[in-house]
DNA sequence: TGGCAGGATTACT
DNA sequence: AGTAATCCTGCC
């Protein structure tokens, strides 16, 4: 077991595990057991320390400062939010040392496959259904785990054993995707290496009529690029932040993007491909180049505020 | 127990 | 450009 400090307002572990980012970790014996690049990665925290183990040894602690972003100075880009709204303020105080993850984009992708028309407890049951089928197991502390699958294992797959993880449509969407990503139709490490904007219009982009990515839409785009490819500005707008922008920040949209927004909401009908592109931008005029630190904050809230 | 929550695609305007 | 119907599962 490694144990380093950490003061609280660096890191909130249940804060940032249970905040609908990555799934799949589970809290075992006060711990929180889960799979990290690969390995198991079992974790607590305790006062300010810090404390954890893996089932592979080499270089934790780098893999804990990548996968929990340590190097970046949370209290000191959380300052760029202070002054603006009592809103943000009280996500902040209340989710304070939640942080945003950098995930595997390969995880991150098949994650946020699966999210579409979805919720957190489903993704939950559908990644490890995935994982429990075409995953690599892992015995750790007498208890067994398995890994993300690869994109090879899934592109292999029959239609039959991915509907059998309880996926129902997006089966297709995964099948094709990890082909994709297998035979490097698609280039995660090309794609990560991209600006924001390149990144994201590469996601969404058809070639020769056809779009690549399937499944891949302006939303779980943002996820794929703000929780795996490091792009801070990238700020997902589900029906729960279109909720919040809504009561929030109605004030930053003109009247077409205020009427669309709410039209939207009331009637249970996604946001236009326009109306999402607009609100991300002024969200990120408002919130600056990290707004979706801001977006994972009040996401947060307004989850907890509505029970979730 | 049926109605509802949840996002992307397709076909249409 | 935006819009309506469809895809599937799990929860209450």
């Amino acid at each position: 077991m490694i144990s380093t400090r950490i003061p609280d307002d660096l890191l909130d572990l249940n804060h940032t595990l249970l905040s609908g980012q990555a799934f799949g970790w589970n809290e075992i014996n006060g711990f929180w057991y889960g799979v990290a690049y690969g390995q198991v990665l079992k974790i607590k925290q305790d006062g300010d320390r810090l404390l954890w183990d893996a089932s592979d040894v080499d270089n934790t602690h780098d893999l804990i400062r990548k996968y929990f972003k340590l190097d970046e100075n949370l209290p000191k880009l959380l300052e760029r939010f202070e002054d603006l709204d009592f809103f943000i303020q009280r996500a902040m105080t209340r989710f304070r040392g939640l942080r945003l993850l950098n995930q595997q984009p390969w995880e991150c992708i098949l994650s946020f496959l699966c999210s579409s028309h979805s919720n957190i407890k489903s993704i939950n049951n559908m990644i490890n259904n995935l994982s429990m089928k075409f995953g690599e197991r892992i015995e750790f502390d007498g208890m067994t785990f398995h890994t993300i699958p690869s994109p090879e294992a899934l592109s292999q797959a029959s239609a039959n054993d991915l509907l059998s993880c309880k996926v129902g449509y997006r089966a297709n969407y995964i099948k094709k995707v990890a082909h994709e990503v297998s035979e490097g139709i698609v280039d995660i490490n090309a794609l990560m290496a991209l600006e924001y904007d390149v990144a994201k219009s590469r996601l969404l982009t058809s070639e020769n009529g056809h779009k690549i990515m399937k499944g891949v839409g302006p939303k779980v785009a943002d996820c794929i690029l703000l929780f795996s490819m490091e792009k801070n500005e990238a700020f997902p707008c589900d029906i729960w932040i279109s909720r919040v922008v809504l009561a929030n920040y109605n004030h930053l949209l003109d009247n077409d993007l205020l009427a669309s927004l709410s039209r939207s909401i009331e009637r249970k009908i996604p946001l236009s491909g326009g109306t999402y592109l607009k609100i991300g931008d002024v969200m990120r005029r408002y919130f600056g180049p990290n707004a979706g630190y801001a977006q994972q904050y009040l996401y947060a809230l307004i989850r907890q505020e509505s029970g979730r």
